[in-house]
Order: C-alpha cells, then sequence, then structure tokens
DNA sequence: CACTAATCGAGACGGTACGTCGGGTCTTATG
DNA sequence: CATAAGACCCGACGTACCGTCTCGATTAGTG
C-alpha cells in the first residue's frame, strides 16, 4: 500500500526500519522512535525514510501494527455475547498491557500528524473493525442481535469506551470493567 | 486549584495568560498555542508562565476548558431517554464544530505530555462526568435505568463512541449517528 | 564610599550580604555569587541590596576585596631589589592561589559591568598601587631607581604581565616566572 | 583548526556566520553578538552553529581573531628599540580604538567562558606572540637583547601592560604611556 | 561485462519551539 | 518608613527533533 517500488533494496530498507522502529517502541515508547534513532539503528538513511513514509508517525504506526492483528485472535464460541465478551475482554488487556501505552500515543500522533491517520487507519482500525463486523455479521446471522444496528456502530459502542479510558484514564481497564461495558452494551442502559 | 497565591499580581498573569491562549486555540488550534505567542500575546514572560503551569499543554487544558463547561448545558426534558439523547446529540455537536478539532488536540497532546493530564481531567472530564452522573442518578430515582450500572460506565458507553470517532475520523459525527449510538446504548445490542 | 545611610539596620544588611557573599565567592567563584543566591543566604532581600550597589559585580568586587588589602602584606626588606621581588612573588602567590580565580572573574566581569568598575579599582587596585608606589618612593629616596619612571609605569610594569598569565592562562604563574619577570622588568630587555 | 570537514556546505555556513559575527561586533560589542542575532543576521540556524562553535563566545573570538593578525603588521626598522617601539604604539593605538573595547570584552568572556578560552588564545595570542618572537629572535642574532631573557618573559612584559590598562582603565592608552612602558621595558627600573 | 541510472548512507542544514536561567525592577505586607 | 518576600519582565541561553537537502559511493539491470 502507498507505494510498491518492488526494488529488493527498497524491500530490505523498509524492513530493517520497520523493524528498528517496532524495538524503539518497545523500548521505550513514541517518544523513543526518533526519525534520528530509527535511521541509525536501522542503517537507513533519512532521506530514505522518507521517501518511504510521509512523516514519522506513520512509521510507527506501520510498525506497531504490523504484529498488532495477529495479537488479538477473533474468538469464536459459538454465540455473540460469549464472543463480544472474550473480544472486549482481549481488546482491553492489549490496552492495559505494555501495548496499550504505545497505541495510545500513536492514535494521539494520528491526531496531529494529517499524514499518519491513514496508516493509522489501516493498520490499526480497519483490520479490528472487519474483525468485529464479522463476528457481528455471524450474530446476525445467527438472529442474535439487533438487525437495526449497523456493525460500526456496535463496534464503537463496544470499543470507543476502552479507547476513551485508555487515553484519559479516568477509569481502569481491568477485566471486570470490560465485562461491565460488555454487559450494559448487550442489554442497554435501560431498565428491563 | 493546584495553586492560588491570591497575590493580585498572580491573578492578572494567570488571566492574562489564559485570554490570550483561548484566543490562539481559537484562531489556530493547539499549534498557534506556543508559549511564546501566549507569552508575547499575554505579555507575561515565559518564565512567570512556567512558574504556573508545567508545560505548554497544561494552559491549553485550563484555557480552553474554562469556558467549555457552560458551553454544553444539561438538559432535563424530564425522562431519562430524552435527556441522554439531547445530550449525547450537544456532545456530539460541539465535538463536529470548531471546537471539537482543538478539544482533540488537547485530548491527545495530554497522552504524551504527562504533566498535562490532570489540567485535562480536571477541566474537561470531571466536569461532565459529574454532570452526567447527575443525569443518571436522576433517572436512577425515576427507576428508568439499569441499577445495576454505575453511571462511569453508562457514560463511557454513550461518549467513548464520539471520542473514538473524533479521534479516529473513521465515522461521522452527524445528529444521526449520535442518535443511532444512544438508541443502541440504551436498549442495547442484543436482539429484543 | 558610593554611599553612606548610617541606619544601624543598614550597617548590618550590608555586612550581612558582603558575608554571604564572600562565602559564595570561595564556595563557587563568581558564577556562584547570584543575586539570588546571595539574598537567600544573607536574608537580605534582593531590593534592598539593589539599594545598596548597583549590580551584582559591584557587590561581588566589595565582598572579595575588602579582606584581599590584608593578604598581601608589603614587604620592606631595605633595598627595592630586593623588595620588588618579594612584592611580585607574593602578588604571583596569590594569582596562582584558590582566590586569583575569583580574582580574574571579578577583573573580567568589571569589563562587561560598567557599573561595577569602579567598585573593582576601589578595591583592588587603589590600594595595591597605593603600596607599590610606597614602595617606590622609598626607593627613589635611596636613589636606587630611575626618576624619570613614574610609580604608575613601574607598577603596571611588574604587575601587568602576572595580570595578563593570569587572564589567558598562556604561561604559568610559578615563582621562578616571577622572579624571570622581575628581574627582566628590573635591569631591561637590552643587552647590558 | 578544531575539525575542518571541508563539506562545502559547512564552509559556507561557518563563513556566513563569521561574518555576521564580525559585523555585529563591530555594530555593538560582544553585547551584540548574540547567538540568535548571529543566527538571523547570517542566515544559519543555531543549532548548526553551535555544531560548529561550543559557545557563543568562541564564535566572537574566531570572528573578530580572524581579521586582527592582519590589522598589525609586524615592523622592522633594523633594530630591536625601535621595532618594539613601534609595534607596542600599534599594539597601543590598537586597544585604544574601538577594536580594543571588543578585545577587551573578549579577553574577559574567555576568562568565565571555559570552553572558547582556546579559541581565544588561538586567534589571538599565539600569532601575536609568535610575531614578537620573530622580532626577538632577529634582536638575539643581533646580539641585541639580553639572552638571558625567553621571548615569552618579553612579551609580557612589554604587552601584560596595555592589556591591564585596557581592562581596568586605570591609566590611559596614549602613545606616551606606551612609549614609557617601552623605554622602562628596555632598559629596566633600576638607577643606570 | 562493463555502463549508466537509479538508489542509497551519511549527515549537514534551516526551522521552530522548547524549558531554563539570571539580572534587575516593582509591589505588598510586616515590624 | 525601611525591610523581607518574592512576583514579575526581559532577553538570552543551549537543546531537541523535524523534514529537506547535497554529496559521493553503491548497486541494478541494460547494451
Amino acid at each position: 500500500m502507498f507505494e510498491q517500488s518492488s526494488h529488493p533494496r527498497s524491500l530490505r530498507a523498509k524492513d530493517s526500519v520497520l523493524c528498528a522502529t517496532k524495538e524503539l517502541l518497545d523500548e521505550g515508547g513514541l517518544g523513543a522512535a526518533t526519525v534520528d534513532a530509527i535511521s541509525a539503528r536501522s542503517g537507513v538513511s533519512k532521506a530514505t525514510i522518507y521517501k518511504h513514509w510521509p512523516c514519522r508517525t506513520a512509521i510507527a504506526a506501520e510498525a506497531f501494527g504490523r504484529r498488532m492483528a495477529d495479537s488479538i485472535p477473533l474468538p469464536n464460541e459459538g454465540n455473540v455475547i460469549d464472543d463480544l465478551t472474550e473480544q472486549v475482554r482481549r481488546v482491553s488487556r492489549f490496552y492495559s498491557g505494555p501495548n496499550g501505552k504505545v497505541f495510545a500515543q500513536l492514535l494521539a500522533a494520528s491526531v496531529t500528524d494529517e499524514a499518519a491517520a491513514p496508516y493509522f487507519r489501516e493498520f490499526f482500525l480497519d483490520t479490528r473493525r472487519a474483525n468485529v463486523a464479522e463476528l457481528w455479521e455471524r450474530a446476525l446471522r445467527r438472529g442474535e442481535v439487533n438487525p437495526a444496528i449497523s456493525a460500526g456502530t456496535a463496534t464503537d459502542l463496544l470499543f470507543g469506551p476502552l479507547i476513551f479510558r485508555l487515553l484519559t484514564g479516568h477509569a481502569p481497564l481491568t477485566e471486570h470493567e470490560a465485562d461491565a461495558i460488555t454487559t450494559a452494551a448487550l442489554h442497554g442502559l435501560l431498565e428491563p
């Protein structure tokens, strides 16, 4: 995506950069993933780096995102309640772990860094949203969920609260909290 | 909060700074609210500014937050459905307006800028959350909502999705979307 | 000199300031003798300090100078050669000791700090030059020195080289070097 | 000296900086040669400037020193008395002119600014001292001066007094005074 | 197998903002 | 009424990182 010079040299360079960036992110968060640092560690010059990405944040988004998709496999318990409960738990666990911090920084940076937003969207949101959409479709087919609600709305309702808490830290991201959110989202706020 | 030396000079300086910052935020977003710019426009020296706030973001948070509380008055329609629907609409409208951009930048900056987080929390979250909590209490007393759900969870469920969309821009913040979120949150995702 | 408010409080304040300054100079050179530091240690407010001295350097000059006069007593060996040799040695020793550093900083600061120059002159130069002038008069009366040369010229010839070396550090200030200078100055550069 | 990356860009930047600094020194002394001012006038960024020099004073020393060497040509009258007399006069004239002030500020700054001292030494002292040393050698070969006296001592004896007066302003730097110093230094202080 | 273009590494550079420091002035409340 | 306390303005400091740039060396795939 975004470019495809299939020169072997380009490929090697891109790989080195993403690899080095990932390391730096792991070691010191987004703040440590300076372009100079990335260049130094990867052995790829800044000029070359900027030939492949529009800005620092984009590199970080790609580097970090590549391996995140796999790290949260989609559950398939057979019924929507268990599926969604488990998925929200997994994401919540991811957010409260060491990677959550970096994820938050990345999301925050994408707000400022216009050019990085598409990268962030591609490597984080799209995959994740597609996953949940699939899960949602399954549930729809089984007649378990309200067909008036779109997969998008459902996704935001379930994961928006997690993101919100991750960013501001105004409430914890424990499993218990995750379950409370899922339950409330599934059954609604109103008195039964 | 944080300090109040009640010295008239301090007060004048703080006021000038907050005022100037608000103007700059309105004119050019968080990017324009440089400490140098704030200092220049307010006539308060940088040294003095840094005696009152730990960092640039904190100033912006306070300046922007002071007047936001008023800008979203709490509705009181007599029943929880209308109240929450209206409140989510108002917040959504605020987010999609010119201030939404600045709010997002501020929230994003607070992630990076550790020292600014408490300022952001105080001037944005606490007030807002207290408001919704009040609304929630009212509904609880009227037996309209599920008492097993805390005000905090309810708040996050309703506004988390808005924040999520504001930050990533992956979905619009129209009134229609706001209503879809509110409805889903109120009645739940499951098939009735 | 320079002011004479004989209020007892003024006197106490001046003394405290000079004392504190001397300590700070001894501890960390001129760099440590910040006005704030002086104020803090002496318990005299900055406003009061600036009522007594025109600038930081002036305080330091007075504080440091007060006790220097005594620290280099005038020799009286009975003949000019021994007298001058000994005096140059003493001054040279002073310069190469811990106080020499501070003296150099003070002299340097007086160049920039116009207001401090008279203080420096009074507390350092005048006394010293008067001393040497006295020594020179004695020698003149004994017919030991060239009456065509003024005391001022003689002083500069003997001590200028020391100052020069102290400031630039281009040559050492050992006793041997001091003697070499004195000898050359006394007998002249030309082939006998 | 100190580094010469021979990159053409480096050279251009260094040149611009030195040039701009010289102008600023001429216009307003060392006080006007702010790093910001230098950066603004030269079009070279502060970061780049600090990559070439350790501190402000070092830049000024180099800028000012580069052209000073030429401004005081070495006399060659054929005999040491005339040579030295003339040289002392020239230096004295230089010191009492507009450049003298800047020179004094520079020398003073080098005392405080440890990092600048080598620059000052290189661009001012070394050349000058080498010049006088050459003159001294010539005189030695002609048997005109006392071979027991080193060139260094002679230099300090002749120019130390000038520096001393330049810094403290305790005595004028007229030609008459210059001659008095030279005469005294050449023939010695003692009664013939 | 050399040749010619693209591509690269290295890193200098301009720019912009940062947060800090110290000097000297001014205000307020105290004794 | 002078003082202690300390807030304040000013102006400069040296640093950090961004994204652009120039350079000479390295490399591909053509003739």
